[in-house]
DNA sequence: CATTATAATAAACACAGTGTTGGATTACAA
DNA sequence: TTGTAATCCAACACTGTGTTTATTATAATG
């Protein structure tokens, strides 16, 4: 998209960035990560961060949006047709699929060490897919309670999933999650 | 306990400290509140925070560690035996009604701008009462799963009703959290 | 390959928060 | 009332921030 993508220097920076933000977010919390500790681990200028981000936090989201973006470009490629008519558990598959091979991204976008709003990416993305109401003898508040649950309980198992190296096939997990709905 | 809880000023102190804390953590993230920033609210010296605590991280603990004594005490007061052989949602009901009575501080001691110390506390404390083993079809592994979506949403329901005002009843709540396990 | 454009570097800057100190003040307990 | 101890105040060196400037290195292009 942008011209600067296309300066290899441009995009090794970025590149070393990134991974020097998932090393140390693996040992603390973001808000925790100076900017001089990014560039020492990353072994490039301070001066050149400051040239592509305008602070640790436009950094994380940054990643956070490219991950979503590739996620969505995968989940495009990989499914036939369109999302709706998919079976959940279908989609479900494929997104631990790409989770796996970027397990230590998702692991720490995910975690307690990051802040929430690739977690609501991530809700928001399997609502469009799981979105099938149920018993409608309760009030909609109560279902808001219940939405609540199973979003938090999903979310959890994804994690967990990914922080004990994604054992379970993929499968066999969005088997799960989907018996537990 | 200590001495040092009796002097009036000490006690003024911790208290205008906490206060702060809460304030600030309701709007940033605990690990983003400089020392400075705490004792400007709560109108302090900087070097009397330090004679008290070694940085934020120990004062928040302080004050986890302070609110989960608390909730041990309230419970013993108001139950009237050993807390094993007291009905789940009894306890439970208990448990909301003394975060009601402490609706910031829990809420924000288990929100997103907190550590994980606090809610793991909680989890155990939730455990204790509710260790009712199910399903012994399932394997050792997928037991864990399900525990971890249980815990994550209950401490998800816990706190949107602490954020949203404690509107329901506490026994309506423990109900609704009892009928989802 | 040589030229041009621009990304990355290095060094310096003022500024803000940290954690500690020593001495003056103040408020407490007894 | 008096001795004790908590608080305040001012100063300290130290670390990280965000910006700027001139210089060097490297990529894209003809």
């Amino acid at each position: 998209m942008n011209k600067d993508k296309l300066d290899r220097r441009i995009k090794n920076t970025k590149q070393v960035l990134k991974n020097a933000l998932v090393k140390l977010m693996m040992q603390q919390h973001f808000s925790t990560i100076s900017v001089k500790a990014l560039c020492e681990l990353a072994d490039i200028n301070r001066s050149t961060f400051y040239a592509h981000y305008k602070d640790q936090t436009d950094l994380l989201h940054q990643v956070e949006e490219e991950v979503m973006d590739n996620l969505r470009r995968y989940l495009d490629k990989v499914l036939p047709e369109s999302l709706d008519n998919k079976a959940p558990a279908f989609v479900m598959t494929r997104i631990f699929e790409y989770a796996k091979e970027n397990s230590e991204l998702f692991q720490v976008l995910l975690g307690e060490n990051s802040d929430y709003l690739f977690q609501e990416d991530i809700i928001e993305l399997s609502q469009i897919v799981s979105s099938r109401n149920n018993d409608n003898t309760l009030d909609a508040r109560t279902k808001d309670y219940i939405k609540e649950y199973r979003t938090a309980g999903c979310i959890s198992i994804f994690h967990k999933w990914l922080k004990e190296g994604c054992v379970e096939p993929s499968d066999e997990m969005s088997n799960l999650v989907g018996r537990l709905l």
